[in-house]
DNA sequence: ACATTAACTGCCACATATTGCAACATCAAA
DNA sequence: TTTGATGTTGCAATATGTGGCAGTTAATGT
């Protein structure tokens, strides 16, 4: 019988391995059949290339696909925080804003890396970042390339600041950027605590193509000493939970859209 | 689509390694076949451009073409657990050097982390490293102020490297500097796995009033392709067992002082 | 400008690797 | 136990890699 007709550009065996990598991190499983159907090659294949894999320790082969080994440690940082599941649900949002290849801009907190994590899943993606744990997180996710700005370490934020990082900041072009914030203030602005954050963040807010700022529900009420600068041209603020109708009203005067992510 | 993506039918060498490395850093991987039709020349011909860029280093090929160089290497934190004991001599040893106030240069790499948490009882020291681990771990010590060296992560050794490492890394005034390496050379000099690293540690003893070398017993027999600039100028090399009596000859011929670290 | 040299390229033959198919063994759930 | 899906293995087909060789092209020196 004639073989079924060739397609012209085939997937090479390690971007095929890549990409298994990438789902496992994202789903925790894959299956023989997806994987199949996906790559357009047949089941053994897939089977080879998980027992590959495998051999070298990297996921866990069982019956019709394979699992991790390691249940997401990286959720483990996370649950010690507070409002783990509206984090979470931020993240998951935010990470349906990206698309493949795109330049991110991951700013230093808590809901940021929540953001870090939802991305597992993405392709070809160039992020940068003054975190050192969103750094350390994303550098081990297949297809990512991850560029750390340099600077003085602030101990309470584990990331970097000052002039190194405004310096360098400033050469990367782009596409969209997620920023955390003190507090969003009764009359619909993200205010800050440091003069540094806040100038830092303004900054981006002009670089990047687009600009959200990600804010868990128990900033909402608080109130912080500095605005940030061009407030009104940032893209959107991503938050889990509508706040107050007056506050929302406020914010559409502002100019960023608000957008309200919910657990599924 | 990208200006850049018109070529003539026929390029010359220099413009088809360039295009090669352009796509590569774009899609993660090339194919053979395709690159061969998009410049209509040979396979063989791409075949042997790929050949040259991979003798660079630039890429790795794999079958049907070539793909972003990431040598699936035993992860760090494999490596970590290799020779704990050993590693934590020389970390006593190397954190002995160093005297409070200084300004301390700490490489990427697992004994140099083990020399990180050495460090732990000194006091205001000035920390510059390009290690994400080292930074996470040291800024939480109270007394110290770490400076985080920006730059692409490479997520082998989870620490950053490339232009702006080697820029902001020069305008510092280090007064003591511990580095890694490939491994302890039969001739007495220490050797590493890749240009830039050797170029980096070469450019490090140059810039830092002493520099010391922290290298585990595993890497004595072994073989790396690289010699370090500036070798004979380094201070020392602390390790955790005496080497042979050939090797420990060659050494003291080649200048730095030889420091056998012991468990107490 | 000419001749010489070195490098590049394509073609060929042969070695190797990857993949799909088919037959058979196993597993898991009803 | 039955049944459908999944896993395993040998084999053949196709794609890819390698080295030698000859023709061509670019680079260099005179």
């Amino acid at each position: 019988m004639s073989p079924v007709s060739r397609l012209p550009a085939r997937a090479l065996a390690p971007r095929r391995h890549d990409e298994i990598l990438r789902r496992l991190s994202a789903q925790g499983s894959v299956s023989v059949a997806e994987l199949a159907e996906f790559f357009d090659v047949s089941r053994e294949t897939i089977r080879r290339d998980l027992k590959l894999l495998s051999d070298q320790g990297r996921l866990g082969i069982v019956h019709g696909g394979a699992a991790r080994f390691e249940p997401s440690e990286p959720a483990m940082s996370l649950r010690s925080q507070e409002n783990a599941g509206g984090k979470a649900a931020i993240g998951k949002a935010a990470a349906g804003l990206v698309r493949d290849g795109m330049v991110v801009f991951l700013d230093s907190g808590t809901t940021t890396l929540a953001v870090a994590q939802a991305m597992a899943g993405l392709h070809d993606l160039t992020i940068c970042t003054a975190s050192l744990k969103i750094a350390l997180h994303l550098c081990h996710v297949p297809g990512m390339r991850v560029h750390m700005l340099g600077g003085e370490i602030d101990p309470g934020e584990e990331a970097a600041s000052g002039i190194d990082t405004l310096e360098v900041m400033a050469r990367f072009r782009v596409d969209i950027a997620f920023l955390g914030g003190g507090a969003l203030s009764p009359d619909g602005e993200v205010t800050d605590f440091t003069r540094a954050g806040a100038e830092q963040r303004g900054r981006m807010i002009a670089l990047a193509g687009k600009a959200y700022f990600v804010l868990d529900s128990s900033k909402f009420g608080k109130l912080t000493p500095l605005r940030i600068p061009n407030f009104d041209r940032a893209a959107g603020v991503v938050v889990d939970a509508s706040p107050e109708p007056a506050l929302v009203e406020a914010l559409s005067q502002n100019g960023p859209e608000l957008i309200v992510a919910t657990l599924m």
